[in-house]
DNA sequence: CGTATCTCAGGTGAACTGATATGG
DNA sequence: CCCATATCAGTTAACCTGAGATAC
C-alpha cells in the first residue's frame, strides 16, 4: 500500500512523473511553438547540438520513441533546414545528422524563454535541489533504459 | 548556456521529465492494459481512493488535463462499474465520484505489478533518493500548478 | 451577469504497429 | 542468416478547441 521507499502509496511517483509532463507539455508546446517547430523537434535540436553526427535511430532511443516517430520529427527539420542529413562514408544505410547554423540560431532565439520556464518550474526549489533533482531523475532514466532493452517483460 | 541551479544546459530538466515519461509510458500501459483500463484511468481510480466524493472537474486539474478529457475516462471507468457517480446534493450540476467495491478490486490486483515497475524505476537509487525525488518532484508539480492558473502567460 | 460544471461534437499531434528494402 | 537502419503506409490513445445547457 505505502512504499517504504517514498513514504508514498504505490504508483504516486508514477503519476507525479506524469503530473509534471502533463505540467510543462502545453506551456512548453505553446513557448515553442510561436518559433515554427515542435517540442520534439526543439528537443532533438539541443540534442543535437552536444552530439552532432547521430543517426536518427540513436536519437529516437534517447527519447524513448521508436525509429518512425523520430524519421518524422528529423523530416520535418530538415524540411526547415534546421538539420543536415548526411550519408555515413562507412555505413551505407546509416544517415548522420547535424544541426545547421539556421538550427543553432533557432534554438539561441528560444533560449531565453526556456530558461524563464525552466526557472519558473524551479521556483520552489532551494539549495541544490535543481542538482539533486537533475542527478535522481538521470538515475532513474538509466534505470528506464535499461526496462526498456528488455525484450519483452 | 548552462543553468547554474542545474549545472545542465538549459532545457535538460525539460527533457529529462519528459524522458522519463516516455520511458514510463509504455511498459505501464502494458501492464495496466492487461487489467482493461487505460493509465489514465488506472490514475483516476487511485486517485478517487484518497480523495472519494470529488468532481471530474477537480480530477482534471489534478491531472493537468481539460474537464472534457478526464469527461471521457470517467465514462469509461463508469462503463465497466469502477466508479459510481452521485449527484451533489448541494450544487444541482456537479456530480460526485466515487470508487466502487469492484474498482477497489481492481486497483487491488494490479498493485503487485506496479510496486515492483515502481522499484526497477528506483533500482539505481540509494537511501533516501527516493523521497527526496518524491518531494521534490511535488515542488515542482506545485510550481507548475501556479503556471497553469494563470489567465494565458 | 459572470463563473463553473457537464456534455456533445469534431479535430490534432505525437505516438504506435506492420511491412519492405537495404546494408554490415 | 541475422540484426539494424531507413522509409512508406495506416492506426490509435490521449489530448485538444468550440459550443451549448444548467446551476450558483
Amino acid at each position: 500500500m505505502t512504499n517504504p521507499r517514498t513514504g508514498y502509496p504505490d504508483g504516486y511517483l508514477i503519476y507525479l512523473v506524469k503530473q509534471v509532463e502533463m505540467g510543462v507539455r502545453r506551456p512548453f508546446e505553446e513557448l515553442i511553438g510561436r518559433y515554427g517547430i515542435s517540442t520534439a523537434g526543439y528537443t532533438a535540436l539541443t540534442v543535437l547540438q552536444s552530439r552532432p553526427g547521430i543517426t536518427s535511430s540513436e536519437l529516437a532511443r534517447r527519447s524513448f520513441v521508436r525509429a518512425q516517430t523520430m524519421a518524422e520529427t528529423v523530416a520535418a527539420l530538415a524540411d526547415s533546414g534546421l538539420v543536415r542529413r548526411e550519408k555515413d562514408p562507412a555505413h551505407g544505410r546509416q544517415i548522420l545528422l547535424f544541426i545547421t547554423e539556421r538550427g543553432q540560431e533557432r534554438v539561441a532565439d528560444i533560449a531565453a524563454g526556456v530558461t524563464t520556464f525552466e526557472a519558473a518550474m524551479m521556483s520552489r526549489l532551494s539549495g541544490d535541489e535543481p542538482a539533486e533533482l537533475t542527478r535522481i531523475l538521470r538515475a532513474v532514466r538509466d534505470a528506464l533504459t535499461e526496462v526498456a532493452a528488455r525484450p519483452k517483460g
